[in-house]
DNA sequence: CAGATGACAGATTTCAATATCTGTCATCTG
DNA sequence: CAGATGACAGATATTGAAATCTGTCATCTG
């Protein structure tokens, strides 16, 4: 399409890749349009990934990154743990379903690699659960929650707002209520963790 | 197969259809391989199930109703509400499981059924979080939980709890953890639920 | 000589012809 | 005449031949 003079870098390919991901989908595209997008043979292509697989993962990398990048701008605030721990989830709910609208086939290559257990997708995750357990570690230092273990408690919270971030429930996102089910399981949550001294909300 | 002389009854055709459910998976299952089983042509099937789907449906209904069945049986028993509301998950999350493992193809229509938000399954869903509001009521009588609103709480903790009992996760109830994991997510539960002068576990 | 190329083998996908299935209904049978 | 049948039309699934793709590599080029 657009054979540049340009070094073939490995920012170019993956900025293709997402375009012809974005066009036709992970079921339809191949290394071949991404090279014919870029002007290339698809032996170039080959240079920079060993395998489809590999390129389909790093292209899902920086698109997820660019969400936790986001995500960890909240971690830091100085507010109360209680509406950080809230403002993070919702972000996190709306940065999901938001991809999921606007980039159905990035969104869906995002769902194949979570339904292969990616490693990637394994990073992502841990990445936001990293980022879950500074927030109910800082929330026990400031005495707001109560938790043994913030590691087991952010994973828990992770693990039953799924419904609400994992591409396995993506088709239930639009239906009219989640919103205030979703305000339901993080106040249950939210209950769970505050401290035995500050009973109100 | 065995060409009964007995009448043809809605019963005797749900039975066989889980048979050949069973053995040919939702995607390769007929009616005609249903009509065949039972020694009769596939129009006589159609007398009682007006189309496939109703009786896919059917047969899931049958299916879905023996756990619910067997859940129930926990809501009344005269033990502590905490220790109820474990228990009674644990039997959910233990049925789905077994399901999966013992039956795939059965469970395969489930998803699918699942997948297609048939009314089935929002009632079973209905049915199981009908249970689980009476747990809590009965728990916030006994002054155990505290909840201005037992049925939303009931759907937050069924929510939450998707991951161990939802088909779409069925791929993940194998992974070594998951035992771990739903412990800790029913913990920061119950805590949530914990009334606020019964802070102890 | 670093990096790009394109021919190639084997794997996968596409496509169109063919077969089977779903759901209806006029007809048959006990 | 209640209930079962099987022929039928349109929809869906299967199949196998042809096209395309993945990944490799000997060769080419600046």
């Amino acid at each position: 399409m657009a054979p540049t003079t340009e070094t073939l870098t490995a920012e170019r390919i993956l900025e293709a890749t997402e375009e012809v991901l974005r066009r036709h989908g992970p079921a339809k595209a191949t290394v071949v349009d991404v090279a014919r997008a870029l002007g290339v043979s698809h032996g170039s292509v080959y240079r920079h990934f060993r395998t489809k697989a590999a390129l389909r993962e790093a292209v899902t990398k920086r698109w997820l990154d660019r969400t936790a990048l986001r995500l960890s701008a909240i971690v830091g605030q100085d507010r109360a743990p209680e509406t950080l721990l809230r403002e993070w989830l919702e972000a996190l709910f709306d940065a999901k379903r938001r991809k999921a609208g606007d980039d159905p086939e990035l969104f869906a290559t995002f769902s194949v690699l979570a339904d292969e257990n990616s490693g990637v997708v394994d990073q992502h995750i841990a990445e936001l659960t990293a980022q879950l357990t500074e927030i109910v570690r800082n929330g026990v230092a400031q005495g707001a929650f109560t938790a043994t273990d913030p590691a087991l408690a952010a994973r828990a919270v992770f693990q039953a707002t799924g419904r609400f971030h994992d591409p396995a429930y993506a088709s239930r996102w639009l239906r009219p209520h989640v919103r205030s089910e979703f305000d339901a399981v993080v106040d249950l949550l939210l209950r769970g963790l505050r401290a035995a001294d500050h009973p109100a909300g």
